[in-house]
DNA sequence: AGGTGTCAACGAAGCCTTTCGTAGATCGAC
DNA sequence: GTCGATCTACGAAAGGCTTCGTTGACACCT
């Protein structure tokens, strides 16, 4: 069961956890809160009730208003969605998904600098 | 009705608008069969023309094998759809999305050289 | 104890996506 | 012209996502 592999959370389920991922174990009416979009209460909370049976979040039932935590690290979920996308749309380039990402917005300088470590590990690498 | 902004497309659209892009226009049955999942003629077909509705292909019908074209080019697409993950799930920066993308799987020398290339004109922009 | 407010649970509805069976049109071969 | 193959069109079903109204439980305050 725990195997299993997790399913792409849908565009709701994204909100919630990066609101999970912000604020760390949350309550529903918390959440619910947190974002600002339109969604109504009941509604957040179906979402979140629907993420528990997928697995997405753990939920502590020892309080009357049940915490919520996520399961899902950002950093794995950041990666499935990437690697989903490069798939499907770069023709498995990360590469060039790297590239369109760049080209679209500014940068500041310290993600630059980031950037620049990172081009040149890869480079050494590829000299071997 | 030809400046609605297009919506994203869904999964079984990509796929198609992969073969569009890849062998430009194209019937219905070579879509199909370059395609090489496991979907079945019509469902290829009544995909088709659900996206001829939404305004993602065109149609050529003068001959009795209908004929489609992509009107959203290639680039637009992978522009829209990095721009929407970048905004979902990375806080907005693309920089930390081509972080990601490029810690994750390996990189042609021919790729990292355009890398270079684009993170050096970045960081004279920056300079300014 | 009674009233008020908060909460989870449930169920249903609306919509979209994906799938495919079936029917009708058209073409080429015989 | 008829047969068979190919193609579009139509409609419907199944599943998933998102929404929310309603209900019942619980807690706090007076």
């Amino acid at each position: 069961m725990s195997r299993d592999k997790l399913p792409r959370p849908t565009d709701a389920e994204l909100g919630i956890l990066r609101v999970l991922w912000e604020r760390g174990a949350s309550t529903v009416r918390e959440v619910h809160e947190t974002l600002q979009d339109g969604s109504g209460y009941t509604t957040v909370l179906k979402t979140m009730q629907i993420m528990t049976e997928k697995g997405l979040v753990m939920r502590d039932e020892s309080q009357r208003a049940h915490v919520y935590t996520s399961r899902v690290p950002r950093e794995n979920t950041q990666r499935q969605l990437v690697t989903d996308l490069v798939d499907r749309v770069f023709g498995g380039s990360p590469a060039r998904l790297a590239l369109q990402a760049l080209s679209t917005k500014k940068t500041s300088p310290e993600e630059l600098a980031e950037l620049r470590q990172l081009l040149e590990s890869l480079e050494k690498e590829a000299e071997s």
